[in-house]
DNA sequence: AAATATTTTTAGGTTTGTCTAAAAATATTT
DNA sequence: AAATATTTTTAGACAAACCTAAAAATATTT
């Protein structure tokens, strides 16, 4: 049975939708992340259901099967292993690879993405900080809030970002709040909730709620 | 003006048949290429002409235009490129690089080529010994003969290959004859165009006409 | 519960890239 | 040059992946 890539890209989407929900994910949704008409969407879905890729009841909503979400997560272990070869070997910027992952996640033949990952050193996180799942599907969990929710005088680590947009992205480049910066939390603002905080290189800035919300923080 | 893959994969088709001869390249040695039917080729064709890729007069076959030999230029340049990262990066025999590559060179944005060409060190070979034309699209150009066409006596290195086949390449490893192995040619047999020849780690071998005429050598 | 609004599906159409079968053009043989 | 063979094109279909507009189902208001 063959994938196309247009239904490769339906997984994908159904995964993230449901990765925040336990509910089934519904046409509109897919269709707003694949950027279709919802008519577009239940087409797809006849066909991902007829492949038992996804178990779908009409006007209910879908969910993946165990095979479309084994699939799903291949494609998103690639997407991240691309990611990571783009920044690290290539030397894109991490608000420059997502499109270009894009297109790389779906080459597929031998054993392409298991000598991808071991030329990168079999890495567990992405350039954003987004875990990447082993061949055998299992992910990487590590502890981490986002800023918003920390107390005053709570120290940590910049690990990962909510918002992956490239205007969010450059923006924390220009705060020098890239992965890996180490913060500490001296105030909230209980008027707007934004927070001042101090980098490791000892610079002060003070953060929106909105920036604090989309920035995730290793505590200790 | 968007460029289908199917499109490009036509160009690179043309492009090639187009090297092997002056007169316009015809619908059956394209569907012959393509694996397709003679009437599938006349259909891209019609949309190729159409878009100003190539200049099509019915029944009179095909040539590719200005900017057709460019784009054609730049997918072998992407196509050799990914076969250089497949082997040298990720460890790829020489005969298993080929499927990969022809999905890579499709994938395009920023300056994708640019980075892994210098990634790479801007190799201007392939791993099958054939130029990878620069970002302009200027071809190192490097002496070398068909095995066949040497005298005895003469002295070379293996530059490259005619045939890209699996079989060959991987025949041509059982025997220690890739890329740079320096070989004499001892003597040709008149009764089938056979040759003996010697390799620089000494070692002696007959070689059938078949071979000789696939392996490109640099003399001297 | 009826009326209204929203979501989802169906119906019918388009483009891309393929196919087979038949027709037309070109090339080769006798 | 006529007959035959080959090559190429046309005509008509099909699947994938999308679309718009209308109908049907579900959810929300009043």
């Amino acid at each position: 049975m063959t994938i196309t890539q247009a239904e490769e890209n339906y997984l994908k989407a159904i995964f993230k939708i449901s990765e925040k929900s336990d509910k089934p994910a519904l046409t509109n949704a897919i269709s707003a992340v694949m950027q279709t008409t919802a008519a577009s969407v239940t087409d797809m879905l006849k066909r991902l259901a007829e492949k038992d890729l996804i178990s779908y009841e009409k006007y209910k909503g879908v969910q993946l099967t165990e095979e479309g979400n084994r699939l799903a997560t291949a494609l998103i272990r690639k997407h991240r292993l691309w990611e990571v070869f783009l920044t690290e070997k290539l030397g894109f910027a991490w608000d420059e690879v997502h499109e270009l992952a894009e297109q790389l996640e779906h080459v597929q033949g031998n054993d392409l993405v298991g000598r991808l990952d071991a030329f990168l050193g079999h890495p567990k996180f992405d350039p954003h900080g987004d875990p990447i799942p082993d061949a055998d599907g299992r992910w990487a969990y590590r502890k981490q809030s986002p800023l918003a929710t920390l107390q005053a005088g709570d120290h940590g680590v910049v690990t990962g970002v909510e918002d992956h947009s490239s205007a969010f992205l450059q923006y924390l480049d220009q705060l020098g709040l890239g992965l890996g910066a180490g913060i500490e939390l001296i105030e909230r603002f209980p008027y707007d909730q934004s927070v001042r905080i101090r980098t490791s290189d000892n610079r002060e800035m003070v953060l929106s709620e909105k920036v604090s919300q989309n920035l995730y923080i290793k505590t200790g």
